[in-house]
DNA sequence: TTGCCTATAGCAAACGTTTCCAGTTAAGAG
DNA sequence: CTCTTAACTGGAAACGTTTGCTATAGGCAA
């Protein structure tokens, strides 16, 4: 271990002159930019070229291009004195360019229905990581919950030409999803979503198994009262965690009570305002499922109104295990399934297409994960 | 309110076929895709191209160009002509045609010295939706706190032929950095670092005025000895906040104890060790400051151990308000810089860049505030 | 020696736009 | 009625690559 001396810290005595807006300064220097214009009003690009690289070499434009992409028609001379040349004038070649002539970008766009939700910034980022490890790059755009908006990412991609699209849609009947989905000539990966139709592959979590597991335990400890908020049911995560929902209650022959039920936004505003009235029923709950981030936020702000603890008063249990639960909250029960496996998924399945193989749809499972919260409520 | 009834939720009694394979197997009929390949082996591209619609509307490619391009040049009937044929088929623009030919990607690169850390999704959600608002896309890139990847980051995004880029840097001193920041003729925005010598713009956090209100708040409720965990200083945020910090001591005639600063390193291994040791020191430390998100978790984490509570046995603050704590961990007195408005800045300077406008150096505010966790340890 | 084949290199045509320049038309002025 | 000008429009050359085809050279067999 080792603690760094004060005069370390400052090197050149910089303690004396505490005003870090002359920190600031030396940034402020502008070495002049030449930022020419060539005569036909273009700003001149002085990056070097695969021409200038021919010319230096001595060979053809095709024959740089050749060695230095790999292609086999190219003496290992040749290729050596390509090679060097590219070397020595630094030459990097353009993406651009490529992109137009061979038609493909090596870049995959990347749609996703809410960046708010902390989720998808670990999907996207384990997403983003495998496919950088293939050679690609993506785009991000993000829908805000809109489809409009949606749309115009749909199109904005398409006119940056990707070589596929994974999508997180905000719901499953926009009206411009026919468009959207089977228009483009580029592989698409859907995630959480069945778009019937479509000729594009899906990563879909199997949320039923863990939410059929964790209501399963909640009626053996005794819970008969058991509320679920979550988004709307015209997305397959909230029909298919009702499927699990009821089947836990038929597996035990009780009744679903419907108004136990609320189902109808993702966000917190409406989580907040229907654990309200939840915490509020006659008889109140014993136990309450938060489908996803906004329903965590919502419901949990609502239970602290009431003054209400989690595995005390009142069993909670989290759909989906959210990435900051971890670090502070981590004796909220959860139904876990890996979102950074995921990510990987719809890379794998993103590259998949584009190596020309049929769509396929990839099942990621989940598992209820007992914690403290889903006490009490008894 | 509406709450749905279980038929409602299940359209079709779904119910019985509780088998979720089957929901997902009308994903996997694939309409065969016709994939047809043009006689010189390259797939076809039946996009819609400039030419088709000129060839429609019977004006040259030229004059399709300007009348959706804006360009004044074009007769109102001309516009109206192209346009329409332009929406009856669909034409999109291939934008990578458009780039190649124009010199301009609308593209800015981002790249995050490492995406782990939440306050960067949150900095460069923000960052993507100003770009976008004025027409630009962005392309993350994530060096993993590793210069040898941001070396590799920079150049494709060099090849990328990007607008301009938007740099959280590993390090202040990486022999990679003269020839990124100096060589690209392209605009760059650096967050929160100092780098001499190169022309470009930064957002710089003016973290030591919210650390010394911070350490001052500290010293006057008693406290001397104040433990000071982060990253190293090849950074200016940390030289920034240990000038905030020692200013704090000076003013109140105090004298800093080196031991108690742990300068090295900004993820949770470094500051989990190096708290443990804090903890075993002898005075003990009264109070400690998080430099960041790994800080915080290691040293939060390290308290667990001890079984010390922030804010009885040990006065507690994070400098950052990091996104996840106004969740669960609403009581920790935190110096507070705007995340959000630093990535829209990021956006700002970088389009005034792309504008021709000299680099410039815009500072955000930090302060400090004051909740539970920073009371007791005395 | 001749002929053929193989390995390699070069030429030139794309990819889909933008933009310079030149040409056409119509309107207005003298 | 002719000339000048303004307002468009069309043609063609780029942008920087990749790639099909053709040409050349050398090797080897007959």
């Amino acid at each position: 271990m080792k603690f760094f001396e004060i005069q370390d810290l400052f090197p050149g005595n910089r303690l004396e002159n505490f005003t870090y807006s002359v920190v600031v300064s030396n940034l402020m220097r502008s070495p002049e930019v030449p930022n020419e214009k060539s005569e036909h009003g273009r700003s001149v690009n002085q990056r070097v070229t695969i021409r200038e690289v021919a010319a230096k070499a001595d060979v053809a434009l095709s024959s740089v291009s050749r060695a230095l992409s790999g292609h086999p028609d190219v003496s290992d001379e040749m290729r050596k004195r390509v090679k060097d040349v590219a070397d020595e004038l630094g030459y990097e070649p353009n993406l651009v360019a490529q992109s137009l002539r061979s038609g493909v970008t090596r870049t995959i766009g990347f749609v996703v229905r809410d960046i708010n939700n902390p989720m998808f910034a670990l999907l996207a980022r384990s997403c983003e990581h495998e496919l950088r490890r293939n050679g690609y790059s993506m785009i991000l755009v993000n829908s805000d919950r809109n489809i409009e908006n949606e749309n115009r990412n749909f199109s904005l991609l398409r006119r940056r030409r990707v070589d596929g699209i994974i999508a997180s849609l905000v719901s499953e009947d926009s009206p411009y999803l026919k468009k959207n989905l089977a228009g483009p000539r580029c592989p698409i990966v859907l995630l959480d979503r069945e778009v019937k139709g479509v000729n594009a592959s899906a990563v879909l979590a199997d949320h039923a198994a863990g939410v059929h597991e964790a209501v399963t335990h909640l009626i053996k400890a005794g819970h008969r009262e058991i509320a679920f908020v979550t988004g709307s049911n015209n997305v397959y995560p909230t029909r298919n965690r009702l499927q699990g929902f009821t089947k836990a209650f038929e597996d035990a022959g009780i009744k679903v009570q419907p108004d136990l039920l609320a189902i109808g936004g993702f966000d917190a505003e409406y989580a907040l305002s229907h654990a309200r009235i939840l915490l509020h029923r006659n008889p109140v709950p014993t136990a309450i499922l938060a489908g996803g981030h906004g329903a965590l936020m919502g419901i949990s702000r609502a239970l602290k109104e009431n003054n209400l603890t989690m595995g005390k008063e009142i069993a909670f249990i989290a759909l989906d295990q959210l990435p900051y639960l971890e670090v502070f909250s981590d004796n909220i029960s959860t139904v876990y399934r890996d979102t950074e496996a995921i990510g990987r998924e719809a890379a794998i399945l993103i590259l998949e297409g584009i190596e020309g193989e049929k769509p396929r749809v990839s099942v990621i499972e989940s598992e209820f994960i007992e914690r403290a919260s889903s006490q009490g409520g008894l």
